[in-house]
DNA sequence: GCTCTATCTGGACAGTGACAAGTTTAAGGA
DNA sequence: TCCTTAAACTTGTCACTGTCCAGATAGAGC
């Protein structure tokens, strides 16, 4: 897994640097998260990542970027398994990709939404972080009939949906939602529906 | 301001490595942060911080708990300060209090929430976070006239409010809500009013 | 074949958290 | 009063980190 053949040329280390990456993220969190770490996992030399990402925000912003990508792709999903064409519930249907998303990779969420770490204004991941949110108030807009950017009360929707799901999944990763933890995935589902109801009636 | 009188003995370190330790964290921010610095910063020896808290993380745990004794005040203030009874307007006012804290410590906020060199489990930290969360319970007790912990609906209802206030909080925080970043003090909180006021109603 | 350049290595430096052993000071008992 | 004892703090060390730098290597184009 470490080290396979001692090739001076790797063939594809950016995509591999990225690979381990995001695994180290999983396994140690942000906090046992090293470029020296991330290179040893591939096998390669200390410094190897340098070329590629510049520096460690470098790795971690193409990290962030591609989480976006994913958590975008993880409410999609959510919304054509669902099969449905209302509104309201493929509004809901997003919110419970965002769930699925942030259960799945809780330490890549942390990155995208928490880190100091992070440079936010890098513009390859804003398109990606901008991309998620226009998700959701297309969402919304199907539900109001009225874009949220010509709308202001459409505008206050998107915020108070995206303020809802991001606050509960937020709160769940913290640790601080005890009786929540405790359910089992449709339990949580469950009640994750009757908390978003509030803000679509 | 660093350095004082070179006595071996400060008289009250625990004390000032805490106000240092918020003063780094808040100009820094985590990424900043080290027990070293905040040494540095107090003007006592490097390892000095090792007597009072063990490690790193026994820092962030103190700094923890008390962001969130003040966290709970700047709620408490803010009902206070409304003078009045109705407990529609005594939540939001917790809601506004919630969000003056944010604002004035985001680092401590980050910290609280969202770090991962910090001890949840934590028996001190845990009363402080456990006495936030039931002061926002008691409202929610107040306005449907049934204690959340006998009541499921009412539970939910305290998972709403909290998710929509604490998501609003961070998003605001991320950097990733940009129309609201750009309205002044006044605006926003009407804002955070309209949008909030979809959970209670 | 030869050069050229992107890719990767290895060493160096300052900074970090944690640990261990030593030094200073205050407090309390005879 | 002096002496013991424990708490408070220092100093030194270790392995580790990110970043910079000068090299080594190899593939691609001519």
């Amino acid at each position: 897994m470490t080290v396979e053949k001692p090739s001076y040329h790797h063939g594809d280390l950016r995509a591999a640097l990225l690979v381990a990456g995001e695994s180290v993220l999983a396994e140690t969190g942000m906090e046992g998260f090293s470029l020296r770490r991330v290179a040893r996992e591939v096998g390669v030399s200390h410094s190897a990542p340098a070329h590629h990402f510049g520096d460690t925000q470098g790795l971690l912003v193409a990290l962030a970027t591609e989480g976006f990508r994913r958590f975008l792709a993880s409410m999609q999903a959510r919304q054509s398994g669902c099969g449905t064409q209302d509104a309201g519930d493929m509004l809901v249907a997003s919110g419970l990709g965002y769930l699925d998303f942030t259960t799945a990779s809780p330490a890549l969420f942390k990155l995208m939404f928490g880190s100091d770490k992070l440079d936010v204004c890098d513009p390859v991941l804003e398109v990606a972080a901008t991309a998620a949110f226009d998700h959701l108030a297309q969402d919304i807009a199907r539900l109001r009939g009225v874009s949220p950017y010509e709308d202001a009360t459409a505008m206050a929707d998107v915020m108070a949906s995206w303020s809802m799901v991001h606050g509960f999944a937020s709160l769940l990763l913290s640790g601080r939602m005890h009786n929540v933890q405790e359910m089992d995935q449709p339990a949580r589902e469950a009640f994750f529906r009757q908390v978003f109801a509030r803000v679509i009636d």
